[in-house]
DNA sequence: TATATTTACGAACGGTCGGTCGTTTTGTAG
DNA sequence: CTACAAAACGACCGACCGTTCGTAAATATA
């Protein structure tokens, strides 16, 4: 198979456009996107979109895989050096954070903004964004029974509970930054799971490093 | 002053139109709502909602009225039956949770959807909003300091970050309620707050009446 | 009854939306 | 150079958007 440069390029605009949309999804909604806006933004035709995509609705689902490839590249993955347990439990929260602190897309956190916007819209965006959700609920209940398991957590802490508490700090967040300032938006959110963890912890100095 | 037909009939029909459009409003979001939609669900004609409101910006604006008259009518009144400190504390959460559980918004939450869809479009709606935040945190903080005042916190026990932490769980329940089952996360926001309390509080049993 | 006043309507406007189609440009292969 | 294939474009479509305007219906006042 030798070097086809007219699929080369054809993946290069590809990108190109999911990367965009992506950016303007967390600001004008994953719906409230239009195509022209997606097109213009690239200086490309809004017509040539259709060579990649047959409808705006598949553009939509390329977008929301495209998000979560982010979300594990920038989130998930960097997180999962810090060891098992409480302290890796810790370090997606941080993790997290820091990927809102560093303004990578404007409108803060691309699932949280599509979430509720499709709450109350059923269709396969929305069926995509609920297994979405239930995934990353799974991961996060599933580092918490890890520290559960590893003796991490004082008998009788809920891992499904500690996993709700760990996303809502963080939703949380995202949520007040831009109103109530992101510094002491994003301190509180990282103290409030601090203290948290601290308290449900065996050994409450696993966490000592940590401010 | 005598009564005025005229005036009384437009008064019926404006309250019903802000009422259908905050319904509509936290399905389809409240700037992706269209006037057309809200007048025909209503069975009146597009262009009379213009007798009543200028623009539909000015419509976005009335609905916000609505939406915090709602939330002052459902929740917070209801909860300031409680003692005031930690208890009534609980009792603006449980309250929130028991509002969302009714249904009484097909969208779940209007405030947390607006919230997310605006926080990234500058204007008169998105300033407007971020007024309605910053009011309900010093709300819930002053809750908070009460319960402090009283000497029902331990010490050390920061009010914004209680008030942060009741907020956070209550945002979180709107958001997965849809998609992880509603009476399975309604159960674990209350729980999750219901041990936060007891375990900031004073004296844990000041809610043993709850389950 | 005649006359204001207020509410509500129908028709129409310019603009944008998602989407289609035939054509042109760009690159590959013989 | 020719033949072909993929990518990208421009023009256009019907539908819907928010908005305007002149008018009709309902209600008050005289």
């Amino acid at each position: 198979m030798t070097h086809d440069g007219r699929i080369a390029r054809g993946e290069r605009t590809r990108g190109a456009v999911i990367e965009q949309a992506l950016l303007l999804a967390t600001v004008s909604g994953l719906d409230g996107l239009s195509l022209s806006q997606v097109a213009d933004a690239l200086g490309v035709s809004k017509s040539g979109l259709f060579a990649h995509w047959r409808s705006k609705e598949a553009l939509q689902l390329a977008v929301i895989d495209q998000a979560r490839a982010q979300w594990r590249d920038r989130v998930v993955q960097p997180a999962m050096e810090a060891p098992p347990g409480v302290r890796r439990l810790w370090s997606v929260h941080d993790r997290r954070i820091a990927f809102y602190e560093a303004r990578v897309l404007p409108g803060g956190c691309f699932f949280t903004n599509a979430h509720f916007e499709f709450n109350a819209r059923p269709g396969v965006i929305r069926d995509r964004l609920a297994t979405e959700l239930t995934d990353w609920m799974s991961f996060l209940t599933g580092l918490a029974a890890e520290a559960s398991t590893l003796g991490e957590l004082r008998p009788g802490v809920d891992p499904g509970g500690l996993a709700y508490h760990v996303e809502s700090l963080g939703i949380c967040a995202v949520m007040q930054a831009p109103v109530l300032g992101a510094a002491p938006t994003y301190a509180t959110a990282r103290r409030q799971l601090i203290e948290h963890l601290r308290a449900v912890a065996t050994d409450p100095t696993i966490l000592a490093e940590q401010p």
